[in-house]
Order: C-alpha cells, then structure tokens, then sequence
DNA sequence: GCTTGTCGTGAAAGCGCTTTCGTGTCAGGC
DNA sequence: GCCTGACACGAAAGCGCTTTCACGACAAGC
C-alpha cells in the first residue's frame, strides 16, 4: 500500500506564499467575485509559481461531492474463444464515449466499473466514490436496482419498460415492428423466417423479441427461434450447428449486428448467398454495418444520444430536480442490401 | 452546486452501533487482523445493517491516493461530417475497455478524460483527482508530457521512441517492415504504390511512414504520399478525389484500417475492383478486418496488450518500484485478400 | 510476586480543502 | 464628528476517514 502521492503543493503553501490566508485562495480557486483584484492576482502567480494543483479528496470530502459520475457495464470475458480474435468494440463503446463527452459537459468525470452480472457489492461501494450511477443492461437484476436508486443517484441504461428505476431506452418496439413488417409485408413476403436471440434476461433482447412475435402472430407467420449468446464470434458456430441440423429459412433476424455479420459468414460456409439465397438482418446499426459485405439491413439504436440523455437525467437529479420519468428514443429501420430488397 | 449527496451513514454511526471506536470500524473496513473475532462481527453486522459505504473522498484525503488511475484520450469530434454516420468505435475502445480491465485487477478505478489536442491544463487538473496517468497518443506534446511526467505517474501510450516519459508502444516499424516487404517483394513485386499517411504529428503514424519510406527506397520504389485525417470517414471522400486527379496505383498502402475500408468505398466507386484492379492494405487489425469486403491485409497491434501493460507499468511506479523503460510488443503481419495474394 | 512482552482497543491528530462567522476598514449619510 | 453598512478578508470548524501512540489487560517468565 505504497500508493502514495508525491508530496503535493498544498492551499497552506500557497497562502504563505502569496501572503493571504488559505481562505482566499480557495476563493480565487473557485472563482468568487469577492477578492480584491490585485489579492486575486498575487494567489494566482503563487499557484502557478508551485504548481499547485487542488486535491480532489480534500475538495470531495469538504463539498460532499466528488464530481464524478459512474459507468457501470457488463464485463463480457472476451479472450474466451478465440485467442486470436481482435476485440470487439460496439454499442456499449460508443455508449461509454457519449456518457464521457456529455459528462465533461455538465462539469462532471465518467468512472468506468466493469461488473460482473449481479454484482451488488461492487456497485454498492462504487457508490462512496461517485455523485451518482449510469448502469448499462442488465448489471443488476431489477429488484437490486430499485434497492440501490431509492438511496442513490442512478439510472438504467437500456432498461425494462416499467421500471422504476429512471430507465433511458430506445423504442426497440417501434424498431422491431418496423422491420418485421419491411419483411413480411415487403416486396418478398417472407413466410420461412428463423429469428436469432438473446438471452432473455437482457431486457433491450426481450424487448425485441415479443415485438416480433406479436408481428408474426399478427400475420400467422411462424418464427422459428434459435438462441445464441450475443455480440461472442461464437454466433457463426452456433448458427452454423442450426443451419446444418434445420431446413434453410427465407430470412434471419438476429437479435444485433455482430451476430448477423456471424450469421453471413456462417451462411457463406455453407454455400449460401446472402441476400439471394436467405436474407439477414441485424439491430443497432453499428458503424460497419454499412460497410460489411452486404451491408446490413439495421434498425438504429440511437445509442449517442440515449447515453447523453442519460448523463443529463441524472446531472438533474443531482442538481436537485426530481427524478424523471422514463426516456424512450426513437429507432430506425435502415434499409440496406442484406435483406434484399435493394439492389 | 447542489451536487449534494444524500446523507450519507458514517464510520461515526457504525461505530456507535456496533459499541466500538471509529478506529476498530476503520480496522475492520481494511481486513487489519488485529481485531478480535466477536468484535468484528458486531461491526460487520452494523455496517450491513446501517448499509455503511466508505467515503472515497475521505479515505483518499486520509491516505493521500484516491485508487484511481486516469486515461486521457483525444476527443475526436464525431459528428463533423455526417450527422446520420454512426459512431466508429475502434482501436481507442478497445485500449479503453482493456485498460480498465487491467486497472480493476490491480485494484484501481479507471476515470476517462477526453481532451483536445495540447489542452495540458485539463490534464494537470486531473493530477489532483488520480494516483497515475495513462496519455493515449498525441494528448500533450512532447515537452508539456516529459513536464507532466516529471511531477507525476505517467505512461504514454503509443508514444514516441525514444521520449523521456515511459512509453508503451507496438513495433511500428517492424510491422511496416513486413507489409512493405509481402508488397514489394511478395508475389506481385507492386513498383507504383501510393501511401495514405495520417498527420505526421501522431508518433505511430510518423513510425510507419518513417518504415515505410525506408523500405521503399531500398528498393528503388517511389512512394506517393496522400494525406488524410484518420479515422475520419471523410477519408473516402479524400481519396476520391486524388483518385480523380491522379493516376491510379496498383495498391494503395493505407495509415489504419478505418481508412483502408474508406479507400475500398472510394476505389468501388469509380468502378475499381479490390484487389484485382488495386490492392488496399489497412493497419490495426481492428476486429471488422476480416469481415469486411474483402478481408483487410493489415499489421495487428496488441492493443489489449498494451493497454495492460500501461497500467501495470503505472501501477509498478506507484508502488514505488522505479520507472521503467519503454515498453515495446511486436506486431504482425496479417494477410487477407485485400491485398490480392491470397484467392 | 514482580517484571516483561504481547495483544486488542480507543483517543486524537492529521489529511487538504470549503464555508460560516466575525472582525477590521473605509465610504457615505446625518 | 459619529454611526451605519458594505466590503474583504482571516480564524476556525468541520468533512469522514487512517494511523500513530498510549494504555489496560492478561500471559509468560523468573
């Protein structure tokens, strides 16, 4: 336990040196107006003489609040399959970069915490070194989520509708419904269609599900599940299992991008055409998807803009307004070359 | 500022609940074994009962490290372009994700900061808030970084060779080496070869010029330099026009993957196929690579790696072993059929 | 029986800030 | 000339922990 900082310039040396009290220059510090000009002046030529740099413990400790704000995800153990296999940056990246620059908006710092599904403890202590929590997916199973907003600060990043957590989501319903309907309704009218999901724990993952069924249920098409586990290279084995022990379908939905990009090359192994022969469909509309081969037919998450309304719910809520009611995004169907409809 | 927190319980009230001194709790918190069986547990059960989360704030004032451990990145100005591209996660997530992963397992948070170029006071800022620093790329310049340095932990990642500052890099060069080479002297012997450099101030990107200009020359081949932003998905747009106005090469050797997938885009679009008509070549090895049509030859950096290694070198330091020297992993050579030498 | 040493605990002094409260100074009003 | 009020500033009290130091209890050694 080492870990000690150097011996760091304090407000005390700084007020000997400029001949004030500690007092004053933690006012020029902070900027109150009420310091004589020339006073102002001599403290600000100290602190840049010493290179005083204001402790964040100390200032933390004094206002009760650190400035910081926590960003807590699913650790997903990557390196599982296979070793060779890049990482695989996404959603939740681009989600982690937006929190990041709206928090820097609102005067804030993002703290990133990678958990474990359901570990409690380690958000629960996160919670002594942040003003308040953004928890992505499925962190916490919900009851322990409502434990920890009612004595904390948190919102639900991609939460369950009906929550009673401050949840901020995209309207995966709409998108869902959207593109069910673009491929039932479509110029192909596909009645053979298997859709890829995820586990239904995941709330955004359920979400889509029973959106979809509730389409085909509507037009009595029969959707054929198969359950892979999301976003792991995994998904082109697993469906190239189900291609090779079930009749081909007209179309796959998969539950996101990265398993309908497995899904093509799973296809591809088999000999198939993607669109000719089965169309594949994606969710999220990440960046690639327009320029994998095809480029996918998407619905958009408008995954910027939800962590940024996610940031500022839960600046306002601590900067004293009540806390909001839940935040649903709008999707977008994206049309591209995977399902076919497009030359 | 009503940035407050709730009312927090305190060491204080455990104390009092459990019937002991705030020392004991303090013991008890940080596992001191020097505390009787019985004793513990009433304060264990107190804390559980009181739901008592240790201020980070006060324990990082009392023991002058706060646990946590920065990583300062340039923020990039998405949007600029095209309002409806989506997000580009990439290299930089991934160092990110990896980083903190790495942070976690040595007891550490990890706090983002994204900075513009040069923008040094927001670093030093940070200085009081973390125990250590992690400088992606081109943050500061290489003076204001060896200033910083000096009076504070800090790592640069994919810095400069050869920079005061620890620095954590791949082999840029030996990397460049073996691209340059499998072109040159590999099955096509490519004797009209265009580069597309990212701005020279960014050190990998000078490295892999610098290797690439060498090579060349040793053969005998003249390299034309085009210029891009990268990473930026203007890049295709930027290409296009060169290749408007310029004659075209047989293979055009591209700064980053990101880029690369732009030129193919660009080539596609006056009608040039990839690789028969010109071959494209990316670096990184990002993980759409090899999904992407075609697959990208390219040089994989360890990014994960590197990321880790930082911030074990940060940790060393702050545990008081000495700062290391550089840091240097190995790249590789990877080939795909963007580059026309495999069917 | 006394001394010595070990063990477990509590009192109290910080850590480096913010903020309240009180005081001295000076301008303006009578 | 004195009183009042505004204005700048400093003293000092926290904020909630960690850690040193001293002390009491008790076991072991002679």
């Amino acid at each position: 336990m080492s870990r000690r900082q150097q011996d760091r310039v304090t407000i005390y040396e700084v007020a000997k040196r400029s001949g004030s009290s500690i007092s004053t220059v933690s006012r020029v510090i902070n900027g109150d107006p009420a310091v004589r000009q020339d006073n102002r002046e001599r403290v600000l030529r100290a602190i840049s003489e010493l290179g005083f740099v204001p402790s964040g413990a100390a200032r933390g400790l004094s206002r009760r609040s650190t400035g910081i704000l926590g960003f807590v995800f699913l650790r997903e153990e990557y390196h599982a399959t296979r070793p060779e296999d890049p990482e695989w940056p996404g959603y939740l990246d681009v989600a982690m970069r937006a929190a990041e620059r709206e928090a820097e908006r609102s005067g804030y710092s993002l703290l990133l915490s990678g958990v474990r599904p359901g570990d409690e403890a380690t958000v629960t202590a996160l919670t002594g070194r942040v003003d308040g929590l953004m928890l992505m997916d499925e962190v916490l199973d919900e009851e322990a989520l409502d434990r920890l907003a009612e004595r904390f600060p948190a919102v639900w990043f991609a939460g369950r509708a009906g929550a009673r957590t401050t949840v901020v989501r995209a309207d995966q319903d709409a998108g869902v419904r959207a593109l069910a309907e673009h491929l039932l309704d479509g110029p192909h009218r596909f009645t053979d269609v298997v859709a890829i999901v995820g586990p239904e724990a995941v709330s955004d993952h359920a979400a889509r599900r029973r959106a979809l069924e509730q389409v085909s249920a509507a037009r009595d098409v029969r959707v054929r599940l198969w359950t892979v586990e999301p976003g792991s290279s995994g998904a082109a084995g697993a469906v190239a299992t189900r291609l090779a022990a079930e009749p081909t379908p007209e179309v796959i939905i998969c539950v996101n991008d990265e398993v309908a990009i497995g899904t093509v090359t799973a296809l591809r192994e088999r000999g198939l055409r993607v669109p000719a022969d089965v169309a594949v469909t994606g969710f999220d509309d990440v960046w690639i998807a327009r320029y994998v081969d095809p480029p996918l037919t998407t619905v958009r998450q408008p995954v910027t803009d939800l962590a940024a309304q996610a940031v500022r719910s839960l600046v306002r809520r601590l900067d004293g307004d009540s806390t909001d009611g839940p935040i649903v995004l709008p999707t977008q169907l994206v049309v591209r070359r995977s399902c076919g409809c497009v030359p």
